[in-house]
DNA sequence: TTTCTAATTCATAATCATTACGATTTACAA
DNA sequence: TTGTAAATCGTAATGATTATGAATTAGAAA
């Protein structure tokens, strides 16, 4: 997902250009890495003092609802990032150093849905926590 | 894991044996499923209006550490359940309906660690979300 | 360009889960 | 039976998130 992109969909549904919203989709647009709430709004209060908690999690909510930022739950906080366009279905390695998010292509989803064949499987969640190759050598 | 085993882990550690961690540990022996604090509280105020959030944290945390219950994050809400003695590895379905969990006995972590070489692979996520059989033939 | 209106933001308070604290009570070993 | 560390109680604090009502603003229509 791209900047731009991002533009489209939320004109496409309606959704007006604010200098706020310009603000947050640049700062994803930046980085690879999760972000949560907090991250942004301790950078974006650097241009606008006032900008308050309502316009941050409402406009991610609004971003994730239109599929431009997608989620997870990172030890009781949400964190958010670009929504990846990947042509095939993904997972991630996230490290917990510096929080770098890798593709994994392996999903053991079809195998599982044999073994479950009664069930109606409606989502699942696969991730991988650890040290990036860069974070490994770095001394503690 | 069963009630017994459960309070020779806290004896050898040093817990003591008291009525409120009863409640608790028979609470989750009595399911198979996930608990929430606030599904352990809202049963035991009936016997014990005074029980606090305290008491049910702390304990949580303790049995946790000493691997008598497992936990997991849903909806952003911290969910416990008894610890899973199966001798092998394995995942879990859960159902959103009614809470039920199925062990899930793939996984693919052999495949993953190859496909990160250089990273330092820590932790796994992979849990399954539906309905169960009994949930997906219920009329809502 | 000006005006109008719905969308957006601000400032703040409310909510919800979780954690912390000081005083009191309790389990259990000596 | 008693002494003491551990556990609990009652309540308050914290931290993330959501909600509210008033004020502002973007962007379309006149």
């Amino acid at each position: 997902m791209n900047i731009t992109r991002a533009w489209e969909i939320l004109k496409d549904n309606g959704y007006k250009k604010t200098d706020k919203r310009e603000l947050i989709l640049n700062m994803f647009e930046d980085t690879d890495k999760y972000l949560t709430a907090r991250d942004l709004l301790s950078v974006l209060k650097k241009d606008f003092p006032g900008m308050s908690f309502d316009t941050i999690y409402r406009n991610l909510a609004t971003f994730v609802n239109l599929g431009i930022l997608e989620e997870t739950e990172l030890n009781g906080e949400r964190n958010f990032r670009m929504h990846c366009e990947s042509e095939h279905h993904h997972h991630h390695f996230i490290c917990m150093e510096c929080g770098k998010v890798k593709e994994i292509s392996v999903c053991p989803m079809e195998m599982i849905q044999e073994k479950l064949p009664d069930c109606a499987i409606e989502s699942h969640k696969f991730e991988i926590y650890g040290k990036c190759q860069n974070c490994v050598h770095e001394t503690v």
